[in-house]
DNA sequence: ATCTCTATTGTTATAGTATAACATTTCACA
DNA sequence: TGTGAAATGTTATACTATAACAATAGAGAT
C-alpha cells in the first residue's frame, strides 16, 4: 500500500487527468451554485490552469487557447478574474502567474509555498499563520481583509 | 507630552523631514558597512522613495527624477534594486511598488499592513508569523527562503 | 417562436511594469 | 595620470494588464 506522503505537494505521480476532472466537477458545481455561467471559455481557461499544475502565466494560458481561435489578452484576463472571484484559481502576485484552487468551495485567500528550483506550488490554509497574522493586524489597530502569504523555497524533491 | 502610538503607522504629524533625512544617513552608514558606493542617483531615490512615505511605482520616481535630469527606467530599476540588496527599501508585489524600509541593518522580509483606503503602509516584523510560517513550511517539508506577507484592510485612521 | 435585456465575448488600442544589450562615463586605486 | 571595474546612459523591446466600444449569445417574458 501506498504511503501517503505529509507534504501538501502534490505526488509525483498523482493522478493528473482526475485531477483535472475533479476541479472542473467542483467548478461546475460551484457555478450553479452561484447561478453564473461556466462557459466554454472559462472552462477551458480553468482547464488549462490546472493542467500546467503550477503556476502559469495570463499569456502562457492565452497561447494555449490561441491554438484553437484567435484570442486577445482581456478574453483570458476576464476568465482569470471570474474564476478568482468565485474562488477557483488563485493570482500568485510574487510571479504574476495563476493556480487553481486546491480547495475551492468559497473564496479564501491562503498561503503559497514555492519552489525556486522546480516552480512547484503548494497551498495551504494554515490557522496558526492566520492567527498570528490577524492578531498582529489588530494590536496595530488594523483591521485586515484579505492576505497575500507567499513563501519561496525548495520543495521536498528539490533539497 | 504626547503619547507614543501604538500602531506601527506613522503619526500624521510626524517629522516628516527628520523621517528621511534618518534614513539618508542610515542608508550611507550601511553603503560604507558594505563597501558600496551611496551615489547620487541612489541618495535620489532613496529620498524620493522616503518622500512619498508610502508605497510608490517605479515610474513614480522616474517622473520625479525627469524634473531634474532626462533618465530612463533602467536607472530607476537599478537604483531600486540596488537598495533592495541593501535592505534598504522594500517591493510590495501586490502593489508593484517600493517602499522605504523602516529597520533597516541587515535585508530581511517584514510583514506588510497595507491600507486599502488611503494606501498608507506599515511595517512589522513579528516572530509569531515568521514563526507560523517556518513550522507550516517545515510540516511540509518545504525548506522557506524568503517570504511575502502583504495583508490588505484598514488603518486605524480609515476605519 | 420571437423579443428584449443583460451577461459575455470580440476587437483594437494602449497603459503600465520591467529588462536586455551595448555604449559611455565615473571612480577608486595602482 | 593611467587603468580596470562599477555605475550610468541609451535604445529598444518584452511582459503584464486594462480601457473602450462593438458584436453576440443566452435567460426569461410575452
Amino acid at each position: 500500500m501506498k504511503i501517503k506522503s505529509h507534504t501538501a505537494f502534490i505526488d509525483l505521480e498523482h493522478d493528473h487527468q482526475g485531477c483535472i476532472s475533479s476541479a472542473l466537477e467542483k467548478a461546475e458545481f460551484l457555478c450553479q451554485q452561484h447561478q453564473q455561467r461556466f462557459t466554454a471559455i472559462r472552462r477551458r481557461v480553468l482547464e488549462l490552469v490546472w493542467r500546467q499544475h503550477k503556476p502559469i502565466g495570463a499569456y502562457e494560458v492565452l497561447e494555449l487557447l490561441q491554438r484553437d481561435a484567435r484570442t486577445a489578452p482581456p478574453t483570458v484576463y476576464r476568465a482569470l478574474d471570474f474564476l478568482q472571484t468565485l474562488g477557483l484559481v488563485h493570482r500568485i502576485a510574487s510571479l504574476n502567474a495563476y493556480v487553481g484552487c486546491a480547495a475551492p468551495g468559497k473564496p479564501h485567500d491562503g498561503q503559497f509555498l514555492i519552489c525556486e528550483s522546480c516552480n512547484s506550488l503548494a497551498e495551504l490554509d494554515v490557522p496558526t499563520i492566520t492567527c498570528a497574522i490577524e492578531e498582529s493586524a489588530a494590536s496595530s489597530g488594523f483591521e485586515p481583509r484579505r492576505h497575500t502569504v507567499e513563501i519561496m523555497g525548495l520543495c521536498p524533491n528539490c533539497r
